[in-house]
DNA sequence: CCAAACATGTAACGGGTTACATGATTAC
DNA sequence: GTAATCATGTAACCCGTTACATGTTTGG
């Protein structure tokens, strides 16, 4: 039960359409919480029924028209309310590892080509938020909300650089592995 | 579609029943593929059918009655594809970071307490993936599965030492937060 | 005018989660 | 004998994914 508050959030910070939200969600809160406009369209169908939302007016209520979207009172109280909320995190669920684990049995075969890729991929990952920190972070900004930002932002990129790390570490251990 | 094959690995290393699976689920494979007693046998049932593995004979098919599997040739076979085909990394998913950046919309009342139970919560996993590492992996062993099953840990152990660094500095942060 | 892009949906499916059901074995 | 535990399942629901459908605006 994410992705409506993950609305929520995006639409307080500013009013959007169906489409527009999507765009949003493909970079800045879509980079921990991603979605699809299938997803999101169903959503927002939810969350007006509940009067979490409502289109702003002069909107048709027509195919094809855009609709924009607003937060009502009763969708911030609940957003505030599940912020606040106390919630376990969701155990680790990771392939790779999994695919590891299973070469252990069945034979690396394969693998090292994959491991090299997703190492190329977490690189490129790195280098666009460590952009976003620079541009979005100068030493100056530091109001409570440029604060909170960072720190997600900065999840991100230790994240990142952890990956880059152990797939590094990964591959020198396979170099050294017989019959690779 | 990471299931099947996590139990094709399970079953690899070890013949056996869905209980048993599940108990296993709950340490080893499950720090990093977690699943139910409720999935274990749906997926069962479908191996099975697929003719990937098979209950071994001398087990009646009876409710109540304890059932071992094991991998027959077509399942070792599928899981050796699989584990060699190449995937993407799915994208991070996490409801911290969300609920963060929801906070900076709504405030921060209430996420500090969760903050300190999850650095808490991390801090205890990675006490318990340390003491595996010192039980299971002492300095001399180093066959091929070995590394790659240390490779595994060494990923888990490096995750959580992130989250709590992560964790302490997101409250370090928070106590410089006006209105906390 | 027509193709591309914009914009909003519907339908079907599969995996994960939760609640519940049922039979067999063991401990007291 | 009966309560707890072991063991295997069924059913319903929600979310994420994929494929497809439909209408509108804009550019050439």
């Amino acid at each position: 039960m994410s992705l409506p508050h993950a609305i929520l959030t995006a639409l307080l910070e500013k009013p959007s359409s169906g489409l527009e939200l999507t765009r949003r969600f493909d970079k800045s809160i879509g980079y921990f919480w991603s979605a699809t406009h299938q997803q999101i369209y169903r959503e927002l169908g939810r969350l007006e029924a509940e009067g979490h939302i409502r289109a702003l007016p002069a909107a048709q209520p027509a195919r094809g028209q855009k609709k924009n979207y607003e937060v009502l009172a009763a969708g911030r109280d609940e957003l505030a309310r599940w912020t606040a909320a106390g919630q376990d995190p969701k155990p680790l669920r990771d392939t790779m590892l999994l695919r590891l684990r299973a070469a252990a049995v069945v034979g690396t075969t394969g693998i090292e080509t994959d491991l090299r890729r997703h190492l190329a991929l977490h690189q490129r990952q790195l280098a666009e938020y460590q952009e976003i920190e620079q541009r979005d972070f100068p030493p100056g900004k530091d109001s409570p909300q440029d604060r909170l930002h960072h720190l997600v932002l900065r999840a991100g990129i230790d994240l990142e650089t952890f990956w880059t790390r152990w797939f590094e570490h990964a591959l020198e251990e396979f170099a050294q592995l017989p019959g690779s």
